[in-house]
DNA sequence: AGCAAGTGCTTCGGATTCGAAGCAACTGCG
DNA sequence: CGCAGTTGCTTCGAATCCGAAGCACTTGCT
């Protein structure tokens, strides 16, 4: 199992460190106003943003819990307590019985429209007032990439079942 | 309250979704290699690692805490399983009768290295596999200098008590 | 058509998280 | 010196989170 994996060096060290860090100290930061300007917490901001930004309003639970990278379970929860909040529905899906649709309120996109502004003053004082119009657009593309290569990988909803094929990292 | 923030840029907006989402999808693969590699969580790797790294083998709870972006209780919690798992120590620090001070021990040096590997692989193939060279050379300044400049605002444990001062952004 | 495997979501139980409140030691200023 | 305010950590209670198991519908294969 131990297959020498090339050690990392100090440069590919620093930009994992300063990413996992970054966008800890982001996230908590935006939480914090979120919480404050809307009683949000930030997956429910992260899912009402998603929905708001679907053209019909509305997705399927898979779908959200892999685009927020989430556990199914927990956006059941979140899902649960939104509805509760007034800010969400949740519907059959008209084509496959056990989908389960869920749209945006009017509700919900007044929240949004609440809180945004704020969100919105966090990143700029916090993320991109450190950084030139430059940086952003190679963090964007440089950042954008990676994930489209993550993204690949199978999402968090088709690991748990089955494992029919290989397993595990491996190259012949 | 609502000062009119200037909206985001597409630019601005691709950054910051690409920033979140790519960290999110690399600590859930992470956490999984780390969980079966060593039945170590992400923030108790992170400890570990701090730990590790800082010559003496032992920080303070507090700057533990601020370095990897966790609220008191929760450290306090992580320390008493790391604990008990035996790869930490906690000792009253000799200067601050107050003070505790966490100290790796040679178990969680063990465990570390252990899981190591496999979690150099995953950065790898995940992270690092989709940008060049130059990308990572980016990426480290660009994240790195964000960090910092998000590191000037108050950590995690000054906030919650007193406000003694004004509240929030400000400068004389 | 009919059944076995697959997929979508929820429920369940337990682990982890956080902020507020509490306790103890430290500090500065009268 | 002595006490009010701070600071370091833990305890407390409640919220959130996840994976495993369960249930219901769908699909693929014969």
């Amino acid at each position: 199992m131990t297959s020498t994996p090339s050690p990392l060096d100090a440069t590919q060290l620093g930009a994992y460190f300063a990413l996992i860090e970054a966008s800890s100290l982001l996230k908590h930061a935006v939480e914090q106003q979120l919480r404050e300007a809307g009683d949000l917490s930030y997956v429910q901001f992260q899912l009402l943003a998603t929905l708001g930004d679907s053209p019909t309003g509305s997705r399927r639970m898979t779908d959200l819990a892999d685009g927020v990278v989430y556990s199914r379970s927990g956006l059941t929860y979140q899902a649960q307590t939104l509805e509760k909040r007034g800010l969400v529905t949740r519907s059959q899906s008209s084509d496959d019985e056990r989908g389960v649709t869920v749209t945006i309120t009017d509700g919900g996109r007044a929240v949004l429209a609440e809180v945004f502004p704020g969100h919105v003053a966090v990143l700029d004082d916090l993320l991109f007032a450190a950084l030139s119009r430059a940086d952003i657009e190679t963090l964007a593309d440089v950042l954008a990439r990676a994930r489209d290569h993550m993204r690949q990988t199978p999402p968090r909803s088709a690991q748990p079942r089955r494992r029919k094929r290989t397993t595990a990292a491996n190259q012949p």
